[in-house]
RNA sequence: CGGGGCGUGGCGCAGUCCGGCUAGCGCGCUUGCAUGGGGUGCAAGAGGUCGAAGGUUCAAAUCCUUUCGCCCCGACCA
């Protein structure tokens, strides 16, 4: 490519919008440009490099046995409303009607399709297991999109499907995925992280996130530092502490004016934050329910709530899925009887109120809690004795130095961003669309499917994010959209450019493909365009090259230069690439 | 959706508080000359409904109202 002719120019200034270093340095060196929040255009540059990583997704998605297919980006409603996602999905998914009247629906992931194409494709155990994909678009109405390309609107999803016969031929298909996942992100040259995950609006039984850990990330993650227990911390466990047992004491009154946090509670009384009881309240939506929910949530003073896990502990009531949750306001807390500060179950009038309570709570002994009425607690609260909760469950939040849940040793936290996930999904929707196919016994048995994604724009980001210096960007050789970047100095003579131009035909007939600078810039210009856009190795033609003998060689990721006879160039450069490519391998081999 | 910030040539900004000639500056762009290994110099140019609508005023980038868009924090999120 003829930088002459390139579409997209470099920029000198960062555009104000940047904040993240990613977004910077596309934005800078022409690889993106926004179009409005959370939606891009691909240009050249980052087009290749796209299409760079997708031939890397497609070798390791064939090698695993998937066959690739393009499904739809607009789907009708009527799938989706079969699977319930239609009403339990919220403003994130974008509809509109189309000419005839009918709900139509913007693509944000595929799994509805995939059932539907499957409940007219499969019969017999036969045809499974199957295995498919594509790479395609999907539209997320994010209420904030941010920092470039890693968190968008619009973006281009591989998203897979495994197809099984029961639950075995499932994991089976999962650990493929997950192996699979980690090739190709390590032949993309970026490390992640595989951790648990919560299933979310995808539903199903077990997730795993892939983290691209730092801390820019949107997301934090526990790691054990002992065992191999990691997990985002919207799903993960700890090790709670084990109260000892005590004799119940009688529940006693006690005026705690101004007392309405636990931090003023435990230094007033001088009892340790463990040894209170706190309520936090939420008003939640319930699919199929007009009125939100009053939900009561107890967990012991010490510890925080992880708003997911209370989401998930509702929904296990039967009363419907969560499709919102949010803080409760102070009259909607005094009316159903508690008092905002000095708030306890005991002695609530239960009008339609849902008792969340930790699992930690039943074993903590004599507790201090509110007396719903302001400016008293309660001495000596007992779960059981004094009230019960409609649900125990563990909704505590596992912070950083929280003890593993497998070998109680302390996790450390740290940010991630999310560039994949997979899910063991079963029935869910297979069920819900009718897919279903006849075992050998002439049996009707549920197909089971999984559902496995990378962002292929998001993931570009973390590799930039990754890989760059002060200078600009250093794309890894397998991701790079040219292995070479070609520089013409300007000089007296013709026979530089004649060379430059020999040299940049000669690769082209080789296969190396370049981006020749012919642009008539100055050599700063040219060497401050290379290092920005980052190309693995930069050639540069020039009088005084030219005159010790050769062609400049130097690499974007090293400070040597070495001067190169012209007529070895093609075999140095394919020496150089390969040697890229090793210590690409190499890097997460061990 | 809540809080904060910002919309002025392609990019970065000044001018807005306190209304007043033809709206400036740097970069980039065009042309010419010089220069020729790390964003070169000189000269001459092109390019702007000051986000939009309405209002106040003799006069609005500037004041008022409404609205749209973008960014950041939070809520949210595969």
């Amino acid at each position: 490519m003829r930088m002459s002719k390139l579409f997209g120019q470099t920029l000198r200034e960062i555009p104000a919008e940047a904040e993240v270093t990613s977004h910077q340095l596309l934005l800078r060196a022409g690889f993106i440009r926004q179009l409005g929040a959370g939606i891009f255009t691909y240009l050249p540059l980052a087009h290749i490099a796209m299409t760079r990583i997708e031939k890397i997704m497609r070798e390791e998605m064939d090698a695993i046995g998937g066959q690739e297919l393009t499904m739809p980006v607009v789907h009708p409603a009527d799938i989706w409303k079969k699977t319930g996602r239609w009403y339990a999905v919220g403003a994130e998914m974008a509809r509109f009607v189309d000419r005839a009247d009918r709900d139509m629906v913007l693509a944000m992931t595929h799994e509805e399709v995939v059932a539907d194409l499957v409940r007219r494709e499969i019969q017999s155990y036969r045809q499974l297991p199957a295995l498919i994909y594509h790479v395609q678009t999907k539209f997320r109405d994010d209420p904030r999109p941010r920092a470039g390309l890693i968190r968008v609107r619009e973006f281009t999803m591989l998203d897979s499907y495994s197809l099984d016969l029961d639950w075995e031929g499932l994991d089976m298909a999962y650990q493929a995925h997950y192996a699979a996942y980690f090739r190709i992100f390590n032949r993309c040259g970026l490390s992640v992280r595989a951790v648990r995950s919560d299933t979310g609006m995808m539903g199903g039984k077990e997730a795993h996130e892939y983290m691209y850990l730092t801390s820019i990330g949107e997301d934090t993650l526990l790691f054990c530092s002992h065992c191999d227990y990691s997990a985002n911390r919207q799903s993960a466990l700890f090790a709670k502490p084990n109260p000892e047992v005590e004799v119940l004491k009688k529940i006693e009154k006690v005026p705690t004016p101004n007392t309405s946090s636990i931090e003023d509670l435990s230094e007033l009384l001088h009892v340790p934050k463990a040894r209170t009881a706190k309520a936090i309240f939420y008003m939640a939506e319930l699919a199929g329910m007009d009125q939100p929910l009053f939900v009561f949530a107890l967990l012991r003073g010490d510890m925080t709530l992880n708003e997911t896990k209370l989401v998930n502990a509702i929904g296990t009531l039967g009363r419907g899925q969560v499709t919102d949750l949010r803080s409760a306001l102070d009259e909607e807390i005094l009316a159903v009887g508690a008092v905002p500060g000095y708030a306890s179950p005991i002695d609530l009038p239960k009008g339609d109120v849902l008792i969340v309570a930790d699992d930690l709570i039943p074993r903590s002994p004599n507790l201090v809690a509110g007396a719903n009425q302001a400016g008293f607690h309660l001495l000596n609260t007992n779960y059981g004795r004094d009230y019960t909760a409609d649900v125990v469950a563990d909704i505590s939040s596992a912070e950083d130095g929280a003890p593993c849940p497998l070998c109680r040793n302390p996790m450390y936290a740290r940010r991630g961003v999310e560039v994949g996930n997979i899910f063991k999904l079963g029935s869910k929707y297979t069920d819900a669309l009718g897919c279903s196919y006849l075992d050998e016994n002439g049996q009707s048995q549920s197909v089971i499917m999984g559902s496995y994604g990378i962002g292929v724009g998001r993931l570009l980001a973390c590799i930039a994010e990754e890989h760059h210096d002060e200078k600009g960007l250093i794309w890894p050789v397998s991701v790079a959209p040219f292995p070479v970047h070609l520089i013409v100095l300007p000089a007296k003579s013709d026979e530089v450019m004649k060379t430059a131009d020999d040299l940049y035909k000669a690769l082209c007939g080789e296969g190396l493909l370049s981006l020749y600078d012919d642009r008539a810039e100055r050599a700063g210009v040219k060497f401050n365009d290379a290092d920005l856009i980052g190309l693995p190795i930069r050639l540069t033609v020039s009088e005084r090259a030219l005159a010790k003998g050769g062609v400049e060689v130097k690499l974007r990721s090293q400070d040597e230069k070495r001067i190169v006879p012209v007529s070895e160039i093609v075999g140095s450069i394919k020496t150089d690439i390969n040697q890229l490519y090793a210590a690409l391998e190499q890097k997460f081999n061990h």
